[in-house]
DNA sequence: ACCTTGACCGTACTATGGTACAGACCTAGT
DNA sequence: ACTAGGTCTGTACCATAGTACGGTCAAGGT
């Protein structure tokens, strides 16, 4: 800690929000880099890695599993050698995305939809139709 | 099969795309009722339990936990007892959508650039800033 | 009559994503 | 110098979400 710039584990994990052996499982996942430092004998972090597993914890919320994220992170620091690869998988995951992002607003208009319902009157509520949300051909 | 709009799990599983076994584990999860009918032995479906698993399949895509999906579909059989119960629930899981919804539009954005980069010259990538979507104050 | 197919139940096994020790070692503050 | 607390490695355990398997039974086709 006299290199006030680099970051334990503990502390890495306590601002990130994780525990320690999170970061540790990370590691041994190849989500993160092992940055053991032999003259120290410890691990010591950047900043910048708590936007790694700030962007990890994200990422799983919005279903991607670890496997997926791992590709994500890896578009990051691309070698310009694989340049239409990086593309190519770029452009998949955006079409993986939008398909996301078009069931949650789906859901999202059915919910509002209840949610109206239900605080219009003090009748019983309407059905809701939320099963009905990623039926081909249902419009919001 | 005698009763021909009746389904055996057989056929709601391939319907469905799922396996036989998730079928039944989703019944002993209590994510599906059950519906054994004594004077047949096997249970029996209808048409919209087809519906129900496509919806907890791309539910859990979305990154809904099954007791999550759970959750969402008991709002469709609401009592009118707890009206302002369900509509609470609702309105949580609204809120919920909408910042996934942001979160994914942000990483939608910052693929797009990429990709741009990637496919307008041949040259090295730019670096993919995919990290830093998450960042407070960071605008597409 | 036989045999394939599909259903039944229960248990066990798998993969993913962590969490929790145990026992040793290091290091900063008093 | 001492000691509390943080770190190390490794292994074991946990919950979630299935998947597979073994043994049985019943209906339908040839």
């Amino acid at each position: 800690m006299k290199d006030t710039h680099k970051l334990t584990i503990g502390i890495l994990a306590k601002e990130s929000g994780v525990g320690v052996e999170t970061v540790r499982f990370y590691e041994r996942k190849g989500l993160l880099k092992r940055p053991l430092k032999r003259c120290v004998g410890y691990r010591q972090y950047e900043r910048d890695d708590i936007t790694r597993i700030t962007f990890i914890k994200r990422s799983q919320v919005l279903g991607f599993t670890l496997r997926e994220i791992q590709e994500l992170l890896k578009l990051n620091s691309s070698p310009r050698a694989t340049c239409s690869d990086v593309r190519a998988k770029a452009d998949l995951k955006i079409m993986e995305i939008e398909e996301k992002i078009r069931d949650l607003q789906n859901m999202k208009h059915i919910l509002k939809e209840l949610a109206a319902a239900c605080g219009e009157s003090k009748q019983a509520v309407t059905k809701c139709r939320i099963l009905n949300c990623f039926e081909p051909g249902w419009k919001c």
